[in-house]
Parts: C-alpha cells; sequence; structure tokens
DNA sequence: CGGGGGTTTGACGAACGTCAATCGGGGTGG
DNA sequence: CCACCCCGATTGACGTTCGTCAAACCCCCG
C-alpha cells in the first residue's frame, strides 16, 4: 500500500478504469452501478508485488488501472522468461475455468494501481452480444494474440527485430489506451525485464538498444522511448497491426 | 478428400470424438445427439492442407479426430514459425468472440480426419456448470497453457532442453488421448517441422537429437519415438506436468 | 536403375552469452 | 554541501551455441 492517493487520483483512475470496460460498447445500468462500486476502492501495491503466484487459483479478475505487470514463468535454475506484458486497461486474474489454476505468475513492474473486478469473469459466461462479455472476450483474446507474437519473435527473429518488434506492440497498446504522445511512451523498468522478455542477455539488450539509437529509429530519456519512423520500424520487424487493438 | 474410410474407421473415430467431449463429464442427451450428427460427418483432408488461413473469420469449430496439424505464421521473408500443435482429440477453429479473425494460419502435417463441430462454440456461452461448456474451455485453456510453455522453451532454453521439453509435451498430451504406449509415440513429420517449432535450423536440430540418442535419452524408429526415462527428462527440461491434462 | 525427399556430416562463420571492469546519476548520511 | 554508495547502464575481451552452405547418404518408389 502506498500512501493514500489523492481524490483527482481516484476520480481519474475511476474513469480510466470505465473506459477499459466501455471499449466495446455502453453497459447495461446495473453493469454500470457494479463496476464503479469495485471500482471506488482501487488496490495500491508496490513495484516488485507478486500480484498472483504460480499455484493460485484463477478465480478473481482484476483491472490494471495504473502501472506495469508481467506475467512470468521462473526456471529452477534462476533464468527468467517474461511472456507477456500486463498494461494499464487490462484485465488480469481470470480464466474460463472455475477451477483454473495459474501456472505462472505476475508480478508488479512498477507500483500499480488496481480494482477487483467480479463482473469481468461473470461476464464470460452471459450473452455474447452484451457489450461488457465482448470486453472481457477481447481481453483474453488480446492476450493470446500476444502470445502468438512473443513465439514468432523469440522462435524466429534476430536480436535487433525482436526489440523493434515489442516496442512496436508496446506503442500499439498504450496507444490504443492513450498513453502515447508524438511516437513517445514511458518504459518504466530496467534493460534487465526487456532482455527476459526478449530471451536475450542484458548486455546484448543495452547494444541491440544502441544500434536503434544510432541508426535513428528511436530516441530515448529513459524511462522515455520515442519511436522515431513507425512504417520503416514496422517493414524491419515484419509487425502486423492487431486488430484487437481496435 | 482421401478414398472413402471403411466404416469400422468411422466408427473409431466417432468414439474417440465422443470421448474428447466427454472428458469433463458426460454430455446432457441433446448435446450427445447433436455431437453424434456431427461426428457421423468426418471430413478428411491430405497432408499440407490449410485449414484455417490467416483472416479467416474463427466461427467454425472443429474437432481434430486422428493426424496432427500444427498452427504457424510465416514472416515476409520465408521464415516460419509453428507457435502449437493440434493433436487428436483437441479442438480448433474457435475463439470466444464472434467476430474473432484467425491471426495464424492451421495447417495439417499429416492426413487428417476432422469433424465441424459448432457445439463447442455454442458452449462457450452456458452455464459453467456443464460439462460440455468445461470441455470446451478446457480446449482453450490447455492452448494457452502450451504457448506459454513454448515461450519459455524458445526464449530461456537451450536446444537441448527445447526438443526434450517439447517431447515431453507431446508424450503427456498424447498420453491423455491413449496415444503412448511405453513411452513410445508418433511424430509423423519432418525435423523441419520439429525445427520450426523450436526455433532451430534442421542440422542443428539433427544433431540434438542425436545426441539424445548417444545418451540413451530416447530411442527413434521414425516416425516412433519412445523416451527412455521420463523422470530423468523432466528434471533436464525443467518440466512441468500440466494439469490441464487430468 | 534413376530420382527425389529427408537425414546426416563437415567446415566455417555469425550471433549472442559470459565475465568483469567501468561509468554515471540519484539518493543519503555526515 | 559534499562524499559516498548503489544500482543500472555501458564497454571490452573472449567463448559458445547455433546457423549456413554444400556435399554425401539413405531409403523408398516408380
Amino acid at each position: 500500500m502506498r500512501a493514500a492517493p489523492h481524490p483527482t487520483d481516484l476520480n481519474r483512475l475511476r474513469d480510466f478504469g470505465l473506459r477499459s470496460l466501455t471499449r466495446c460498447g455502453v453497459l447495461e445500468a446495473d453493469e454500470e452501478r457494479t463496476a464503479r462500486a469495485a471500482l471506488a476502492e482501487a488496490h495500491f501495491q508496490p513495484a516488485d508485488h507478486e500480484l498472483i503466484a504460480e499455484g493460485d487459483p484463477l478465480n478473481r479478475p482484476f483491472l490494471l488501472l495504473e502501472g506495469w505487470a508481467v506475467r512470468q514463468r521462473v526456471l529452477s535454475d534462476g533464468r527468467r522468461q517474461i511472456f507477456s506484458f500486463i498494461l494499464p486497461g487490462d484485465g488480469f486474474g481470470f480464466c474460463p475455468r472455475q477451477d483454473g489454476i495459474s501456472l505462472s505468475s505476475t508480478v508488479a513492474l512498477t507500483p500499480v494501481a488496481t480494482a477487483r473486478m467480479p463482473l469481468l469473469s461473470d461476464a464470460l459466461h452471459r450473452k455474447p452480444s452484451s457489450a461488457l462479455t465482448r470486453a472481457a472476450w477481447n481481453m483474453l483474446s488480446l492476450e493470446e494474440s500476444c502470445l502468438v507474437n512473443e513465439t514468432v519473435r523469440l522462435g524466429r527473429q534476430s536480436a535487433y527485430e525482436r526489440l523493434i518488434h515489442l516496442l512496436l506492440e508496446f506503442h500499439d497498446r498504450l496507444d490504443a489506451v492513450g498513453l502515447v504522445q508524438d511516437g513517445a511512451f514511458t518504459m518504466p523498468f530496467t534493460q534487465e525485464v526487456l532482455s527476459d522478455a526478449l530471451g536475450l542477455s542484458t548486455v546484448h539488450t543495452n547494444r541491440t538498444l544502441q544500434q536503434l539509437r544510432r541508426e535513428r529509429l528511436i530516441e530515448t530519456h529513459m524511462p522515455v522511448v520515442q519511436l522515431l519512423d513507425l512504417n520503416l520500424l514496422a517493414e524491419i520487424a515484419d509487425y502486423r497491426r492487431s486488430p484487437r487493438l481496435a
């Protein structure tokens, strides 16, 4: 828990949360009431907090309102693979099975604000026409498409391509929730985190970043990254915009 | 289309399909009728047939009754990444969104037998207590856990560990549908396919296979592979049995 | 007997990892 | 205000894993 946040902050977080839930259309009156009530009680956790541990039941849906988190698995000798990033507006902690067990752990990269959102797992089993139901599906579906992108990066792309591809994914996902300005966004974590997502050593990640800067494809004033030529970058990395973000 | 299959064959396939649908419990009477009707019309496709193309709508669920298929993406320069294998008893071609679009293509590795199974996507939106609904969720859920395993292999494991890990996954998944005898199973495709799943060159895959044979960890009489010491293999590759298979 | 696809081999090179030292900036205690 | 410290970024030297290329081999089939 952080220090008590300013009320204005809470309002901003609540509005942000509502926008995430209504991305597929307007909510029913009762849904909106429930959502507002849930969003009124935001939780704040510090960086490195383990939000979900391996083995935890996946029956407590959350909405991430602020900050970054990752889903990762740690091998017995300490190697870590980050396989997905959770960004503001993303849901996590739920799965369509009632008896789902997490096979990975979910960890906050930065201080985060989250809200319990039981609504999300309820929505999964309702009429597919409801806006909330579609929003919940969208979240699961985006997760899968990101996982597929990750396997392609890791399996068949060079370090150079991989890094660009991941940066573009960040750009598009953050852009969809209004967190990009002028091609610039915040990447509030160390190069080690980036390396564990890209399957590279930190040294090599560092050198690849330098190369991108030298070639004037990106500019960094950490933690802010700016992509200088989206189209060129997308071509280099064979990046395909995800229709799930629209 | 292959030559018309022998009726005994059709019966075997139908029974196999029913077992897959009832893995989570007995079906309702009407569900079973619908399933039997669908299974009565098996489709047969040759190897290399593209079952689902990139961009196809994901609204036609199938059940794979026989043979192997993969989901893959091909980069613009021809590099291919296979990110998941579809085995007998697995469902494919559906997704919880109504407007889902496939971002990858699904291709038969061998001649395959499939059955249209609209029942599966209907089930997604029904009461979570139904056996069929749980079976449908199970399929999607297994898919995700396999994707996570794949990213860990590709991102943080050596060629040697990767290969073992994937072989163990094949073993467990095939075992769950009765296609393993004595630790031996059929892997009916070329080393190139294996390489495209492991993110390796065929040459290196070949050498890694040889190493496993030399160390007497596996035996091969292609296309049959036998794993000689499951526990040792699992320890080497940090392999964790998936609870989703039970 | 010839041909073709898949497997195997060897030689070589490139991409990436490891180790260890250095740098740089923000925070902290004196 | 300054010295110190610590963590993360950076650099260099070197090693290893894995990729590439090209040839040979093997087996099945026509």
